[in-house]
DNA sequence: CTTCATATTATGTCTAGACATAATGACGCA
DNA sequence: TGCGTCATTATGTCTAGACATAATATGAAG
């Protein structure tokens, strides 16, 4: 096994059997290449590690310690609709309902603008209904794209990667146009998920996504670090 | 600023900014090191970190990749529902409703158990309800802890850190009893939250938290990589 | 033309040593 | 007692080189 795994995982180990407490000092350095029978920088690496995992804190002088808070972060996939549909052995199929361009007014969104409306469907029933923003001026190319055809998720996924943004989540009851429109009651609960999407410099896109409470749930698993930050 | 953060900067500028596509290829490590100056081993650091982010692939032999399927991972963190409503300024009270020992039926969750039930107040107004089990073999200090006047989350957190678990998000329409618990009408669409924790060998607890809708929401953040994969 | 062995190559890991940096703690002075 | 200074110390980063490993590319044999 290679030394900086070894010393790595039994250290990793100690925390989480609880055998080393939050705020315990762990060996520094050098007595840990002295134990292990390795240079420094070996043992180096593996603290790094530990402590971009969260699992341990450094300090200079100081030494390394045990973390304290272990505040839960979960990590949430959002995969595209249609890709999460398809999962599911169903079939998608998106439906555009509306699709404006915006130059005027004020909504808090940059202008000009696109915006779209529309429903997904799996197996043919409406599964979440979509109310998009695009910000032309961050991707200029949306205002040739098909959003008939295709979903606008989809196109940006494919066209826009590597941006950040913010979920929020709630639960709540869906208008009277919204039930109708997710073919559900008017008391069905729904979950309603805004995203906001960025990258570097402007906001690229903001949705609200409302999806039937009865068929769909979001999963997020926590762990507590090792293993890579973005599991395939 | 130091060569190592730098390539690392300016390799994640290049991909973010779209410059370089998902599957471009990457200079080797050692055109890299020549470029900037320093030695491999500095440019090995840099690329590592890359790929630890998720930003890049690498494969001997063949070299580092511009990774290809930007699939959203967000970031959520699960705070203590104590400090979670603290953090918003509101007293927070916690009324246990029923504890219980299970040693006998079977619900899926291990024997002996403590099954716990009660309501979270903000504000002296409901904010969650919530059932639970804890796993007495795992945690055999459960059996002596007062959760009449502890919530259970937050005597857990104090005393079984790093855990790992999964979360299952979704809307649903509350009960007549949950409703009354929760002093909302029996529409009012609510956040079911149901996380299972478990520890090295065995499921420790298993909640279903239940928000009001009006009251709540989940917030997760997704970006690409760099920073540390915990944000405190 | 296919298949198998081999050479090449880029990453993966490690070493031993160097200097930088930051924070602690001790010492001395007012 | 209180405060500022300075040496100490543990981590942070880097280097130059070495060997390991895995996968591609090449070439030889069938």
């Amino acid at each position: 096994m290679n030394p900086a795994r070894r010393i790595r995982d039994e250290i990793a180990a100690s925390i989480q059997s609880g055998a080393w407490r939050p705020g315990h000092r762990i060996p520094t350095e050098q007595e840990l290449a002295a134990r292990y029978g390795c240079a420094r920088g070996t043992v180096s690496k593996a603290l790094s590690e530990l402590a971009a995992s969260g699992l341990i804190e450094r300090r200079r002088k100081a030494g390394s310690f045990v973390a304290h808070p272990p505040v839960h972060s979960a990590v949430m996939t959002v995969p595209d609709l249609a890709e999460l549909i398809a999962a599911r052995g169903e079939a998608y199929r998106w439906q555009a309902l509306a699709i404006e361009r915006l130059t005027g007014g004020d909504d808090g969104f940059a202008r000009p603008a696109l915006a779209i409306e529309g429903v997904h469907f799996a197996a043919d029933e409406p599964f979440a209904f979509e109310q998009r923003r695009i910000a032309l001026g961050e991707v200029a190319d949306a205002a040739d794209a098909d959003f008939e055809a295709q979903a606008p998720g989809t196109w940006l996924l494919a066209h826009i990667p590597w941006t950040e943004g913010r979920h929020v989540i709630r639960a709540v009851t869906p208008t009277r146009k919204e039930a109708r429109l997710l073919g559900i009651g008017p008391s069905t609960a729904c979950l309603e998920l805004d995203r906001t999407t960025w990258r570097a410099g402007g906001v690229v896109t903001h949705v609200r996504q409302l999806f039937r409470g009865d068929r769909f749930d979001l999963v997020a698993e926590f762990r507590s670090g090792l293993e890579s930050a973005r599991p395939s």
